[in-house]
DNA sequence: GCTTTTCTTGTCTAACTGGTCAGGTTATTT
DNA sequence: AAATAACCTGACCAGTTAGACAAGAAAAGC
């Protein structure tokens, strides 16, 4: 007793500013997108540690300053959670998928592509890492998504940059290989960011350091391919 | 009952076997010796899939086709035989830090040092995949070694490669990136094996695979350090 | 053959965790 | 202001799991 005293917590303060910033901004700034948000961020950081099974609904609960049962009002259960979660990070992987065609300068397309993808590892390390660890895993979530949209993904650009290459526009490489050299790359800055920094002694990754991979990225991938790199894309 | 009923197990011919095909073979390839590869190896495949925390002690048993309380006999807790699972794997890692001098040519050794890294990723995917793992959760077992060992590592064969820079035997290129490009584009073909064999619809790698990409990388990355590659050591 | 050590294994337990639920409060609508 | 809907939350339950343990079987040592 005495712990359990007070049922008046701060829940109508937290309504009302919700309700107030963003008034009528989204569609769905309600009080549940507003508490949704909050516990997919949450789980996010705990399941990024601890994996799936290692990450405890109260964990999630706690991390997100909410009662666990509110978890379950808001999730019906743990996978669901952790569904509507990977959800969101292949929804943001997707959206770095740029556009690309045969008519384009191969430099300044890979170019802006390698930095594309740098500053979402840095941006989003977790959500990288999730991903990775998914695949790692076997994909039990992805593999539907990878056998139909990221495998059509690949043919086409792997297409254009094949015609790239018959027009003579760069040295003839194996295009397929190039994607996965250029997603393990720069990928590994985010998934691997511990054993980097831990090695450079570094505690985080500043502005400085990406626009350098960036450049060190394209200059040797890029140079691999026979092309020059065009770094004046990098400031648009 | 009858489920229980006989106690007489093919034990005692599998004691025989062990003794006999390695009767003093290694220093210790007892029934301990031999139970310990055979759980060990039964853990890296269930904690690969699962996770640490996802993994229970009786799939672990299970797979090993052992009693659970079996494996509690030879390692203590779970905590300790994933401990030296990973021991193992660090071990087989290192082993791969080849020697390097600055008055060797680098073509060579880069070309080298892919293509073992590559067959590496071939041979024991599951073990970078662990490896990897521990690395995305934050390396909570390895900060030590990566601050000590591997980061003293990194120096060494950084002040190489700046030796071969400043000979002008290579264009002067980020040296501590370059080896993380070295090692995430091989690793890569482990850890998401997953994902590139479904995007290029195939059900494993063939020995061709292996060539294709060691030459790929090498003549990519080398070809962006200004080397050409030396693919005649691939042959030893 | 006898003793000691190593190995085997079914059973038990204490702790944890995902999920439920009923009884409440607060916001919204009419 | 009354009614309805949305939200909150402590308490509870059922299933799972790491680990302990004791009693025995096999192997090794003497």
């Amino acid at each position: 007793m005495g712990v359990n005293a007070g049922p008046v917590t701060g829940q109508s303060r937290r309504r009302k500013d919700a309700a107030a910033e963003k008034s009528a901004d989204n569609s769905k700034d309600s009080i549940r997108a507003h508490n949704e948000r909050k516990i997919l961020r949450a789980a996010e950081l705990e399941f990024v540690r601890h994996g799936y099974k290692g990450t405890s609904m109260q964990a999630i609960a706690d991390r997100a300053e909410l009662p666990k049962a509110n978890i379950h009002y808001y999730f019906k259960s743990k996978a669901m959670l952790y569904s509507r979660m990977l959800e969101n990070i292949t929804e943001l992987w997707n959206s770095t998928l740029s556009e690309m065609s045969e008519h384009d300068d191969p430099a300044k397309v890979l170019t802006r592509y390698i930095r594309t993808k740098v500053e979402l590892s840095m941006s989003h390390p977790d959500a990288s890492k999730i991903y990775a660890t998914e695949i790692i895993q076997g994909a039990p979530h992805l593999h539907d998504h990878l056998r139909k949209r990221t495998r059509q993904w690949m043919r086409e650009k792997v297409k254009i940059i094949d015609s790239w290459i018959s027009q003579g526009k760069m040295k003839p490489v194996d295009s397929t290989h190039l994607i996965f050299l250029i997603w393990s790359s720069t990928q590994h800055y985010a998934d691997f960011n511990t054993q980097i920094l831990t090695i450079t002694n570094q505690l985080e990754f500043e502005q400085e350091d990406i626009d350098q991979i960036t450049r060190f990225l394209c200059e040797v991938i890029l140079g691999g391919c026979g092309l020059e790199p065009d770094f004046s894309v990098l400031t648009t």
